[in-house]
RNA sequence: UCCUCAGUAGCUCAGCUGGUUAGAGCACAUGACUGUUAAUCAUGGGGUCCCUGGUUCGAGCCCAGGCUGGGGAGCCA
């Protein structure tokens, strides 16, 4: 008999027929005249319950079905005696695929910390909290892809493998097929990546952002979404050494159209949430922020503030706050000025724009001031930086001159440059880490604990 | 990488001023219970007190070094 999820079973109207359930045993609970069993296949947070006469099975099987062990249960579908769900399952037929010894087996039917958590990851998916947040994850990548499709953007896949060191986001992942114990050397000492598997020194991406430009000044709107790599040695709720990355270039685009779209992208992606992923949200704002559905309604329903750094520089220093870190022109915001602006004068989230072009990256546009750069990044409560994005300069000789000044090897760029030189465009765009999208949504603390099997300094292990 | 806190039963933690045989709740086992909702009640088993070294008559507790984890900071998404 072909079996149905849990999903579809608990919203079907009951009338006793016959139906087929497989997951894995949540809870065992009874006694001798009538034995529960909670069944979860991770289709849904919500369990099914099935209900069995004891004397009609043998007291073996009852006592093998525990804590996370399989089955499969055949039976009726009826409506629930009891108050906790709306149907039940009647078993016929109980099959045990595997048995979890109870001493053994770490999911045991109580909380458990998110911290010992991590250290079974393999096991972790099948817990309430972390199914929710998987479907969840699952439902936001779904979701970026229908919002760019529906306005005429295109997913380009740039390359994981890149040979240019020059991107400036952070430290690399070598790629090498070199005998890392006895790498072939050049006569001057160094090693020889002519003789390496590209016949040159390469990493692993730290942002698809140039060749997304590519992309943009040829089909206008496109957009990346893929794995990125941070080889920063980084120990904090909010990094990931490998994490995913939403990046749009859009040609013919200002700041202010960047800003637009982050606001409104931002805001389709709560919205779809609130809309699609209810249950799970639910029972994270039960068990762990009781305010995330006021807050996630509270990002959909405002408009986001749009600050230049200059005015945000004037509202800290008046703020009469006292910050460990002085608040200076010129100088990057750090976390607790970030926080403040956010969480406490603006209380909603706020775009940055307009930065100190000493503190941003090269290719972003320079203003007429001759001091800022079209930059941007979206600050959201509890998180911080959720964005990054800027206007790009489409002028070659402004490009060339903010290449050498901050002396970037101009040759490893020369593609980049290229695009300049040939129908250059005035382009746009941003990069959204998905694991801090994740975290808003789900009001989770740490990103370890948003993305399935998380890469951070001394932990590859699952 | 820096600052800071922690590491005691499968899990979450208590353990007083250094003193005999290290405790609790949950989990687990056994039993009871006619419909439970992380069922309830009773009974029971369960310990490399993170590791190494030191101080002391005596260390879970004090000291040094290390390992691991949490929180904060930096780098950023």
């Amino acid at each position: 008999m072909k079996h149905q999820s849990v999903k579809q079973l608990l919203s079907t109207s009951p009338s006793n027929q016959n139906v087929c359930v497989k997951g894995w045993v949540r809870t065992r609970r009874g006694n001798k005249n009538v034995v529960f069993i909670a069944v979860n296949d991770g289709s849904t947070i919500h369990n099914i319950q099935v209900v069995a006469d004891p004397n009609a099975f043998d007291e073996n099987l009852i006592k093998r079905i525990q804590t996370g062990c399989s089955v499969s249960i055949q039976g009726k579908l009826v409506p629930s005696q009891g108050s906790g769900q709306p149907v039940e399952v009647q078993a016929n037929e109980i099959h045990i695929y595997g048995e979890a010894d109870p001493e053994t087996y770490p999911l045991q039917k109580k909380g458990h910390s998110l911290e010992f958590l991590r250290e079974i990851a393999h096991l972790r998916p099948r817990t309430n909290t972390f199914g929710a947040v998987f479907r969840i994850r699952h439902a936001m990548a779904f979701a970026i892809h229908q919002y760019f499709n529906d306005r005429g953007f295109y997913y380009l896949h740039t390359p994981i493998i890149t040979g240019s060191d020059a991107e400036g986001a952070g430290a690399m992942f070598r790629v090498t097929t070199l005998d890392a114990s006895a790498p072939p050397k050049k006569e001057d000492g160094t090693i020889d990546y002519d003789q390496d598997f590209f016949g040159r020194e390469t990493n692993l991406t730290v942002s698809g952002q140039l060749e997304g430009e590519l992309g943009a000044l040829a089909l206008g709107l496109i957009y990346t979404f893929g794995p990125t790599f941070r080889a920063e040695n980084s120990n904090t709720a909010r990094h990931l050494a490998e994490f995913w990355m939403i990046e749009p270039e859009m040609a013919f685009y200002e700041l202010a159209d960047n800003m637009d779209l982050v606001e409104d992208m931002l805001k389709y992606l709560v919205r779809y949430a609130l809309d699609n992923c209810k249950d799970d949200l639910e029972f994270l704002n039960k068990m762990y922020d009781n305010e995330l559905l006021q807050r996630l309604q509270s990002v959909v329903d405002h408009q986001f503030v749009r600050l230049p750094y200059t005015e945000a520089v004037e509202i800290l220093k008046s703020s009469g706050q006292k910050f460990e870190y002085k608040v200076e022109w010129g100088t990057d915001l750090q976390s607790e000025h970030e926080r403040y602006l956010v969480e406490k004068h603006f209380q909603k989230p706020v775009i940055l724009f307009d930065y100190p072009k000493h503190i941003k990256a090269f290719y972003m546009k320079q203003n007429d001031d001759g001091k800022t750069v079209r930059a941007m990044d979206v600050l959201f409560p509890g998180i911080g930086e959720i964005v990054g994005g800027s206007q790009r300069e489409e002028d070659y000789e402004k490009l060339l001159n903010r290449v050498k000044e901050m002396g970037i090897h101009e040759q490893s760029l020369w593609w980049y440059l290229e695009t300049r030189k040939f129908g250059t465009v005035p382009h746009a765009g941003f990069g959204l880490g998905f694991e801090r999208l994740i975290l808003f949504i789900t009001g989770m603390a740490n990103i370890r604990d948003v993305i399935p099997f998380p890469r951070t300094p001394l932990n590859a292990e699952f």
